[in-house]
DNA sequence: AACTATTTATAAGA
DNA sequence: TTCTTATAAATAGTT
């Protein structure tokens, strides 16, 4: 789809071969948000660049979707939909992602965390993590004022952040 | 893309989302095909049909992908699921806040595995005398408050190439 | 990073 | 579901 119709093989040059990935990746990443968002489902994609790093797109996010393909007990934490609210949506969509992005970073320190401790280390960093969590409390805080959310919807989102999780309820399509 | 523009948003019609579902997921995997031939790269997709059917797409294979995926799902770069307009840019400042957190977060994340790696194996907590163990603990100290993060070093750098073999497209289309 | 000429994907319709 | 086709979207080559 551009100029001209090239091979459908590996590109050769380097250079090229990299600005293609770039291009295609972000294409296929929005293909993939696009299709979450149209059908409302669950997708992951992981994909290494020709560099070996890691890319990945995920809705709700990669680990809970690999996690149900390869028939995992699955503890994610989930947002409830805070969706149904007066708030514009634009903006509660942008929340909540964050909000999940920044919970998964959370739990990926948080299992670093286990790791070195596991390894006899001593250090106490249970500290750090009490003060970030401070500092999204405060940000969150701010975020109402800005963003109009309601209070109680507030309420939900920010002790998601300490305990979290409601399920999510599933419209249940029988079929495919 | 099609005879008209449609509205990124949870298509209504059971029956339409199903069609619009089967023919995206097909152009999702045809991108993700292409993709994996011209870089010479691993790919994995995972998708849940709106029925709760699972579709993969994998180059070589799903799990593959995924296991390499997760057993370095630290220095993954994860794309944010950012909806249509350019929202993060110009909209509201406490959201780029937001941003930032999970920026350091992630920062955070990847200066303790460093130091987790540098470390290495090498020492176990018992071995240390107490100057050594004051020494690292100083070393996590300072690691916890130089936080600070440069968008550059987000980047990804590529160069190594990797070999692509034959994708594998599983589908189970029985019902869906 | 932007810009377009083209190719590709796909929403409706049959 | 499969095919057709008008149109939207992605992107290869270029600046």
């Amino acid at each position: 789809m551009g100029r001209r119709k090239i091979e459908m093989k590996m590109v050769k040059d380097r250079g090229s071969r990299q600005v293609t990935f770039s291009k295609r990746r972000n294409g296929l990443f929005k293909k993939a948000n696009d299709l979450a968002t149209l059908c409302g489902l669950e997708i992951a994609i992981v994909v290494f660049s020709p560099g070996g790093k890691a890319f990945s797109f995920g809705n709700p996010n990669v680990e809970d979707v690999v996690d149900r393909y390869l028939n995992r007990e699955s503890e994610a934490i989930r947002i409830p939909a805070v969706r149904e609210s007066g708030i514009l949506e634009k903006e509660n969509e942008e929340l909540i992602d964050l909000v999940k992005q920044l919970q998964m970073e959370k739990k990926k320190g948080e299992m670093m965390e286990k790791e070195m401790k596991s390894r006899g280390e001593l250090m106490k960093i249970e500290d750090l993590d009490l003060d970030e969590l401070l500092k999204l409390k405060e940000s969150l805080e701010r975020l109402r004022k800005n963003v109009k959310i309601e209070e109680s919807e507030l309420e939900a989102s920010s002790s998601l952040l300490l305990l979290a999780s409601e399920p999510v309820v599933e419209a249940d399509e029988s079929n495919s």
